[in-house]
DNA sequence: TAATAATGTTAGCAGCGTAAACATAGTATA
DNA sequence: TATACTATGTTTACGCTGCTAACATTATTA
């Protein structure tokens, strides 16, 4: 075991994921970070000045993580209308929240100050951009305005809708009738296509 | 200055309410809501189980409040259409949202665990009660499907564009054009009327 | 009136983020 | 090559945190 590490930066953001993603970011603390990287507890202190900057880090990926999924989404077939690349996106939005739900917890918590961090800015604005050019592709000759609430409004419906399938708070529609949430949970794909008006 | 308080829990909670909105819910301890409350650190236990409780009433009083603005964006004007009625609720909605920011990110955090606290689940319910009932009205004979598809859509759309609204994210439409969400800022009401489809 | 329960305080533990001082290894310069 | 410097690791320690235990005071009840 040699004394310098070589690579611990990259070693601690990885230890770092796992740990959110196992514990949830409320849970993770750098003292648990560093030993899953099997470092003493201030190492991490040479490579991030503080706990939040780790954390964005981690953010950061997500963003990334979510920015590929979107993309691939998009162009896994080919053979295909824009309007079926747009809800396959839409599902690969909802499966990363759902797969990732704590990352994603992370990614969207107050505890990171995003107007601190840049770099995890550009990466949720990857993602945004996925968005824009599907959206520019679907509706050829949109104005500027109507492309900026099309956008808004995918974009809050999917992240309200990640909140709302994880949650355990579901509108209770009638007592003995089912669950609202269920009925969106049997066919996404057809509750998008509606709400989306596709 | 009496040794018993008498009415140290409901203190408490509003000490903790008042912190929460001043400091975010991850900077409150229990050592400051106790100091704001002019009593000892240890006072708390006394009335509540765990930390977690007593953010979870917190949390509880925030779905309450929600209820109750809902409720009277409803009822405020007597003579309007129920569409009319509609959009207040919901603009009264994304105003809590935005008012009480840290409140409502409490109330959505994961650091309570809703299934622990079923007194929570039910403030949150009675908030999903006042929708139900107003698109009841506005769509008479709706199936309970359809109904359920509609509030489930409309929840997650408040709820999404609370956390874009006061997001520093968003879409970056183009580099020199407007921001999306500034579209959106400038007339939540005509943007309401047209995602709800109203 | 005496016992008991309820509700407050004080003292202290382990875990946390972080700073300071120190140790070791890699790099640049003489 | 020897030496200084920088980068990157460890150890130690501080103040804050949630929480428990032991104790003090007041309210209630037998």
């Amino acid at each position: 075991m040699k004394y310098h590490h070589g690579n611990l930066k990259e070693e601690l953001i990885l230890s770092a994921c796992k740990v959110c993603e196992l514990s949830g970011h409320d849970h993770m603390s750098l003292r648990s970070i560093a030993k899953e990287a099997s470092v003493s507890q201030t190492a991490p202190y040479r490579h991030f000045k503080t706990k939040e900057c780790l954390l964005a880090e981690v953010s950061k990926r997500g963003f990334e993580e979510l920015t590929d999924r979107l993309r691939s989404a998009i162009n896994l077939k080919n053979n295909v209308s824009t309007k079926e690349k747009f809800l396959e996106m839409g599902l690969a939005y909802l499966e990363f929240g759902l797969e990732k739900r704590k990352t994603y917890d992370l990614m969207h918590s107050p505890v990171i100050d995003k107007v601190e961090f840049p770099e995890l800015l550009d990466a949720a604005q990857g993602a945004f951009e996925e968005l824009v050019q599907i959206l520019k592709d679907l509706y050829p000759g949109i104005s500027e305005d109507s492309l900026g609430q099309k956008c808004i409004k995918f974009w809050a419906l999917m992240h309200g809708l990640v909140g709302l399938l994880d949650m355990k708070i579901e509108p209770e529609i009638d007592s003995n009738a089912g669950e609202a949430m269920s009925v969106v949970k049997k066919d996404y794909r057809s509750f998008l296509e509606q709400s989306l008006e596709l």
